[in-house]
DNA sequence: CGAGCCCCTTCAGGCTGCCGTCAGCTTCGC
DNA sequence: GCGAAGCTGACGGCAGCCTGAAGGGGCTCG
């Protein structure tokens, strides 16, 4: 698998690159942009790793305009930016994922791996759950054979589950995972976005615990 | 599991406190670091969550210093300086791992547990006693292998009695504990909650010392 | 640049079941 | 045996939860 890791930091670059090709994939590695563009021009890659912070311009431009373009290169993106915003950003514009900085390196591999799972054929790790089968890697569910797709908020909520299965979650736990961490919510968002889980998934997924908070149902 | 948090943020610093409280773990929150160097002389910890930039010196130096003692406390360090020159700094003074600020709540759980786990082995600290099987994190009561579904008062009667274990609580304690400030109880509630735990969990969890007040019997 | 669409949040009305209260009974200490 | 303390079944009120609907913001497409 070819991978094209954009990134100007060079000590992280560095990094990255040499533990992507302990992982026996083969790297080219540039600090710009406009030579982005012309690695890309020379070769065709399998996966990109793209820095939002760059010398000449910011990531997600790039990435915009390469979607315009009808490229489906999937992309990782790094950022220092951990705001919530920029990955919901990141993640219109068109990423496949996102590693926010400093990350570990195993995670990183962890997540090329899936990526490449996902776009070369091999399934992914299925979990199932009762009558779900939940592609976590490629972020979709289906229920009974029949594919159910998934907002944003759900299925951000539905993997805050996923993560604890069986374990109390409290609204404002929930409200973590979903929110920034200074985000406000004033209202019943969270047993808004139960509900059209529970409707979309089955009314049995989530069991409420009145006055604590919700739980992963038995499958 | 005992966590040891060294933070001068005080908002930061609460809800950090707050997020660990809410996974079920016991937290010790102090702003220096002669206070914390003085509640682990006191206490022994699992875990410390370190921030670098504190009112009295840098954590680097006190986190050096531990590790030419001895002192294998696992250590995740919190900071606002995301350089890799910091990074790299705090892992070679012997950090278990990192979270640069700001970082989502849900993370840092994460990385508790994954910390917790990776020095215990086990996924979420089960406590037994007698025929139960006590899981805090998740809120979850098991009697003879089968779950026992616990509403919201009275689990936090039995997290009272779990606290202290064998220890005499008061009627007013455990009112105290149940209820804010304010409260205004005028009738035997407690009676009539420790009953009901009684019937879910076994007559012989809780013993009654009559005119005294209830402790948690033995396993 | 405007229209249309989708998603998210908020709100309100309705419902469920938990909790506090009470009463009658049991247990304990003396 | 007597009084006080504790136990527990029953029940109504209301806090907490569910959900349909509406409004707004952001994105896409023409």
């Amino acid at each position: 698998m070819r991978i094209l890791l954009i990134e100007d930091d060079t000590t992280l670059g560095a990094a990255v690159r040499d533990q992507i090709a302990a992982d026996g994939q083969s790297v080219d590695w540039v600090t710009r942009l406009d030579a982005a563009a012309d690695a890309m021009s020379a070769t065709s890659y399998d996966l990109l790793l793209l820095d939002l912070m760059l010398p000449d311009g910011r990531g997600i431009g790039f990435l915009k305009g390469l979607r315009t373009r009808g490229d489906v290169t999937p992309v990782i993106i790094l950022t220092a930016l951990d705001q919530v915003s920029d990955r919901i950003e990141g993640l219109n514009a068109g990423a496949d994922d996102y590693l926010v900085k400093p990350f570990d390196l195993s995670e990183l591999s962890a997540r090329i791996g899936s990526v490449a799972r996902r776009y070369s054929g091999n399934p992914n790790p299925i979990l199932t759950h009762g009558p779900l089968d939940i592609d976590l890697a490629a972020r979709s569910v289906h229920r009974d054979g029949r594919h159910v797709p998934l907002t944003a908020r759900e299925w951000a909520l539905f993997e805050a589950f996923l993560a604890r299965p069986g374990q109390l979650l409290s609204k404002a736990q929930l409200e973590e995972k979903l929110y920034a961490f200074d985000a406000e919510v004033e209202s019943n968002t969270i047993e808004v976005h139960v509900s059209r889980l529970r409707k979309k998934l089955g009314s049995a997924i989530i069991e409420t615990e009145r006055g604590m908070g919700y739980r992963l149902g038995k499958p």
